[in-house]
RNA sequence: GCGCCCGUAGCUCAACGGAUAGAGCAUCGGCCUUCUAAGCCGACGGUUGCAGGUUCGAAUCCUGCCGGGCGCGCCA
């Protein structure tokens, strides 16, 4: 490489952000002209820098002139010629042109773009971390799906989209903060305590019905079972007395709503509060592990699991609720208590106490959420499935009535993935037990494929999975496609092994200036764009971008393979393409990552 | 009925308010004595649901329709 270009083009300054350099050169040409012609101009957004889309049109371009056309009362094309005409001269840029109605398009110096592998090379895993979140601290809750049963394929887009972004701001340089709410309190544990039980009864013998409004899954015959093995008899109780004057179940033309309720109530005094309580501490451990243990072979890691019930036994709840009363914002109707939360923007108001003094899921929630916006964080986002999006109004409006700055928390609604065998729709319902698991997707489909399919696409989008497609070894499935970019390169390196060749890094980087194939140059500037795209992603929520651009990265990879051979007998040249490719490796590695999904050396 | 999300190639989806709207799959035609053919190259394919509006410039922003998903409980 030629060493004369001047101190932008040293080491220590590489045009990562070429954007940024090249809104600078143009900062100071529309000074000079604004001179020159005694004008003043400014742009109303700053000076925006794109990429080129390719396709003649350099590899960056600014559409100032156009913004200032108007004010400046000259056509743009002329208005961005007089600037180009005032732009200092950089060793970053090999020429530039007026085009379209008015781009001024920047082409980039080859020697400037290779740069960026010696970079790569240099920074490694490191590469395309940034302190552009000036390490501003965030808190992501994701998933909290009720314990009362294994993870299904719903949650599973909502983690994998969750960690994901995680990953993402924390690679964009925030602080980030993992929180799963645990729903362990309410009428639904209490639902969950009672099919328990019951189960446990059928097995020690007792012959009763099962209530239709019960948790009917598999695994809760199994914490039954774990429950026998521990205590034996101790929770027997007669059927008999159990069902002594309970009113009638749905199937006996009774309400399944008061039928379990009923049952839940016998339970309570039958057993006691504490064998009661220990049944139900059983349960929600027993699912909270079997979900933590799920969702951490899913990659997906949380700093915090924060309990409802911790919340409601350190007065959270009750807390919240006295200070909107003591705002004026609670009125009692039909002998509930109601939150005025129509005075903030929701549709009506809702119910935080029942006519029976029982909190509702809703009063957690405002305390859950007060209480994230007094652990000090700059931004709070909460994903929730799209079912859920009714939620956002009434959360928001008791922020606004405790005089949160409720611009700090972002709701990112995740649409539902529904599941196809081929074009076969598969059918998934809750409460009967009939739905496939996260844990069984993983297992039939595997991680890497499970977690890239679920952050394909754009969140708010509806995802279809085909289970065939994210199995099937073909081109057709996009995750073996950018896996097989990486595996490809370490298959070169071994490749070179065999042939008793090494890899020389340093004398690649000093023959950066040979790689001048169409190819290379495209596959260059697909690198140059990850530091980009990384931020762009962390800062709109959206994983699908890192996705994208892997597949786009790879189509290069793949592209350039099969155009060139790398292990050639010019040490020079050899030694360039091998610092390309490994540069690619190691790109396809960090974005990978990023998503959860593995970078296999052999495919 | 009200609210939120979505309508882009035959299918699944991309596209900071920018230039000729792009990929993959499917269909059709090519490429393995050469580092993995899980790959590459080419062709075909579009009134961005419809109609207005804002803008130098709209798939993108605003309004109204049409179509689909979800939600509208003293459930969670």
């Amino acid at each position: 490489m030629k060493t004369d270009n001047g101190p932008l083009l040293s080491t220590r300054k590489l045009p990562l952000f070429m954007k940024e350099d090249l809104a600078a050169l143009l900062a100071q040409a529309l000074d000079n002209h604004c001179k020159a012609a005694d004008v003043s101009l400014s742009p109303p957004d700053g000076i925006q820098v794109e990429r080129g889309r390719g396709s003649g049109h350099g590899d960056y371009a600014s559409n100032l002139a156009m913004q200032l056309a108007k004010v400046a009362k000259m056509p743009p094309r002329d208005l961005a010629t007089a600037i180009v005409a005032h732009l200092p001269a950089s060793p970053l840029v090999e020429k530039v042109e007026v085009a379209g109605p008015g781009f001024i398009n920047f082409f980039v110096t080859a020697q400037a773009a290779a740069l960026v592998i010696e970079k790569i090379h240099e920074q490694g895993a490191e590469f395309g971390r940034s302190h552009h979140g000036r390490g501003s601290r965030v808190l992501l809750e994701f998933v909290s799906a009720n314990p009362t049963g294994p993870l299904h394929v719903g949650h599973g887009r909502g983690a994998a989209f969750g960690s994901s972004l995680a990953n993402l701001l924390e690679a964009a340089g925030h602080e980030v903060h993992r929180e799963y709410y645990v729903n362990d309190a309410g009428r639904q544990i209490h639902i969950l305590t009672a099919s328990v039980w019951l189960r446990y009864l059928e097995h020690r013998g007792e012959s009763l019905p099962f209530p239709v409004n019960a948790y009917r899954g598999d695994y809760i015959h199994d914490i039954a079972r774990d429950l026998e093995a521990a205590h034996g008899e101790r929770f027997r109780v007669a059927a008999s007395e159990l069902l002594a004057n309970l009113p009638a179940d749905a199937n006996e033309g009774g309400d399944k709503e008061q039928y379990i309720d009923a049952v839940i109530a016998r339970a309570q005094i039958l057993l006691g509060t504490d064998r009661y309580q220990e049944i139900l501490r059983a349960a929600v451990a027993a699912i909270t592990r079997d979900i933590e243990e799920d969702l951490a072979a899913f990659g997906v890691h949380y700093d915090r699991w924060f309990s409802e019930q911790a919340l409601v036994d350190a007065g959270g709840v009750n807390n919240a609720l006295d200070r909107l009363e003591a705002a004026g914002e609670i009125y009692e109707k039909e002998g509930a208590q109601w939150f005025r939360s129509s005075h903030y923007g929701d549709e009506k108001d809702r119910v935080v106490k029942r006519a029976d003094g029982l909190t509702t899921y809703f009063a957690s929630d405002i305390a859950y959420h007060l209480d994230k916006f007094e652990r000090g964080f700059e931004q709070i986002i909460d994903v929730f499935g799209a079912d859920h999006h009714g939620y956002m109004a009434r959360v928001k409006a008791s922020l606004a009535a405790f005089g949160k700055p409720i611009e700090q928390l972002t709701f990112r609604l995740v649409q539902f993935a529904i599941l196809y065998r081929g074009t076969e729709r598969m059918q998934m319902s809750t409460r009967s037990g009939e739905f496939v698991t996260l844990r069984e997707l993983r297992e039939e489909v595997g991680n890497d494929a499970t977690r890239f399919f679920y952050v394909m696409r754009r969140p708010e989008q509806h995802l279809d999975f085909d289970l065939e497609l994210a199995k099937s070894r073909s081109n057709d499935n996009p995750v073996y496609y950018v896996q097989y970019a990486h595996a490809r390169v370490c298959s070169v390196l071994a490749q070179m092994g065999e042939r008793n060749l090494e890899h020389d890094l340093t004398r690649g980087i000093s023959a950066l200036s040979r790689l001048t194939e169409s190819h290379e140059q495209a596959l260059i500037g697909e690198l140059g764009r990850y530091p980009e795209i990384v931020v762009a992603a962390a800062e709109a929520h959206e994983p699908h971008q890192i996705a994208q651009y892997l597949r786009e990265l790879a189509a290069a990879f793949h592209t350039y393979y099969n155009a060139h051979p790398f292990l050639v007998d010019d040490p020079d040249l050899r030694d360039a393409r091998l610092a390309l490719i490994t540069a690619v490796r190691q790109v396809i590695r960090n974005g990978l990552d990023l998503l959860g999904v593995s970078a296999p050396e052999s495919m």
